[in-house]
DNA sequence: CATGAATGAGCATTCATTCAT
DNA sequence: TATGAATGAATGCTCATTCAT
């Protein structure tokens, strides 16, 4: 998940940290404990503990335990995002390029078991999460889709009788309905055969028939 | 508050006292709450308030809040298998048997939410849940279609190159698989399509090609 | 300042202990500590110690740590009206009744210091006191005096040309002002001398001259 | 932020550091917050924030956050000091001094709050205050006042069977006992009318009669 | 059976203060 | 002189659980 993104970034070598260290290893440590338990029930002394950090350090970087896991969230959907316009990149065609969508989306919720957890189950009951700065990262997603459907139906390869938002609402639903069990349950994905199937059925329901 | 209850409910002397009232309206009022809440932030203060009841008695007839929750989710699991042996009554073959536990088990899961919810999210990462007596219950459930699927390889129906157990994994998984985001998302599931759909690929997967 | 209360109070020695000894030895903690700090340098540790109880008793006899300042204030004021209530029996004539209210009442912020400082400096800076249940007591020993000062209206004793509460908030304001000083510097209040001096003061601003 | 004031000061290079910039920054936050909050429940990271300063450099300056409080008191002290000394010049007489003591001491009480606040409020609680450094400028000033009483005693203005610290302590009580509900309750003092009443009070207790 | 009282351990969060640079 | 990072000790408060009656 880390590949394109490093090519992309510029950052010099004799840069500044950016980022102190131990703002790091509070989020690592928060991302390792998401692993195996939810965020409700992982204690700010864990992750201290687990980062090798000063409890209190937490608030220094984050305003609230909630804070870090959003800080944790929009780290993924930067990276997630990125990585998804780049791989967008040189693709002709909406159809072609909402099947490569589809399977990378499918692809990085698979990739990265954490991001996925946090993004599918637990911020979405946080209250005022649909009004947070992270949301917009995540709006930034949709958008990238909703820009491939308009470009779809200018050039009349998406039926136009549709609003270009439901077909969106669609396609972001259904990937997240099929990686879902896959995240809770623990299974692996087979991500050729998903991104496929959810396509096929896809493109018989929004494709344009002559 | 519900102590008349008593004068007026026709039990008679001599039966055995079955549930006393008391643990009945704690168990209720679990349920109850399950519906909007996760268990692990229900409080058991919570739970005493709403069955009107003692917070202290929860412990004389649970040994713990988890207990708790098993035995709500025992009873349901009774019913849900005595309900399901009792479908299953004067059903002729082993792929009509497979076709009917599929369609009822969804038909359950879509019923009660608040049993699936328990039964597919909350008891799984309780620790020693495979050992508990619950999961016995559990077990039966998954004998019964084990018992179809022995009968369907005995009878012909079944292919017999694959273990039995994988066969009722796959089945059972796929039915998890298909109600959880349905579950999570609070959708309404179409019962029929989605076990027609479930069966049509497991039997083309599963039953024997001439 | 319990004197008039026991007389008044009519529980017989029978009775149930009504209040709980954990919750009466909190209360006293609180009183005993306000003595010597600031109720917000108090802390919930200190408080439950000094009571030899668990700390978190406290949160179940009372809702918040300010609760429980509230609860004990509520407690003093009580006794405040009650006793104020019996002095004023059998006096006849506003101005003698408004001489004896406001001898009284510094006779009480004399008489006990804990109270007096929560009164005139503790609660009036928290949030959402003025609507609190607490404020409500305040407002019947207001009313104590408005009475009086509506009955001086109409018997003549008192002009009419000043709107009562305008009267009631001077006297009260004038009460305040003079025993503050006292209470905050600890010094001693010459009683019949302080309320003769107000009196004086007031009585040639609010009775009527013929 | 403010670096480029030091290029504007004329300050000449042989001169004394005086007050560093910073140094005065912190205090003059101190003096802001103090307007709206008491002392406690104001923090270093506000007051850093405040002076736009780094937090840590409150301990550079100040050996305490109470240090700091004292500093700021101090100022005060010294200015309230040194310009009572001026405003006594030229005056004759111990009665004639000590009306305009009494005036001046109400006038810059209402003229600053925020130093009465400290100074009637605040630091009176601190534990070994009165051996403070910061005690010693309320001593002098005291001090000025015990002067003009001995300059009474002497010249016969001033009975001399009272101790002249006892009149001390009783014409400083009264000052602030005065003085202090309109600092709490935030009430206009009317300056002149306050400084004759106090006065006439006390002439006609300590002055000699013949 | 039922309950009021009690509690230890833990929770997220705050704060004054220190330290290395 | 200045600062970013770090921290120990609290703080108010909650909760599952126990116990005496």
């Amino acid at each position: 998940m880390e590949k394109n993104i490093k090519i992309l970034s510029a950052e010099p070598a004799s840069a500044k940290p950016s980022t102190p260290p131990s703002r790091l290893k509070i989020t690592e440590a928060l991302k390792v404990l998401l692993r195996d338990k939810d965020f409700n029930s992982i204690t700010t002394a864990e992750i201290s503990r687990m980062a090798h950090v000063n409890e209190a350090l937490i608030y220094r970087y984050f305003i609230d335990k909630r804070g870090l896991l959003h800080a944790v969230l929009s780290d993924y959907l930067q990276e997630f995002v990125a990585n998804l316009t780049f791989d967008l990149k040189g693709i002709h065609g909406a159809i072609n390029k909402i099947q490569k969508f589809v399977w990378a989306s499918i692809h990085y919720y698979d990739d990265d078991r954490v991001f996925s957890k946090i993004q599918l189950l637990e911020v979405r009951n946080f209250p005022g999460y649909f009004d947070s700065e992270t949301y917009q990262m995540v709006r930034k997603y949709a958008g990238l889709l909703m820009e491939i459907i308009e470009e779809g139906i200018e050039s009349g390869d998406i039926r136009n009788d549709i609003a270009p938002s439901s077909i969106r609402q669609l396609i972001l639903g259904a990937i997240e309905h099929c990686c879902l069990p896959a995240i809770i349950f623990d299974h692996k994905i087979d991500n050729d055969a998903m991104a496929d199937n959810l396509c096929e059925i896809l493109f018989h329901g929004i494709t344009r028939k002559i």
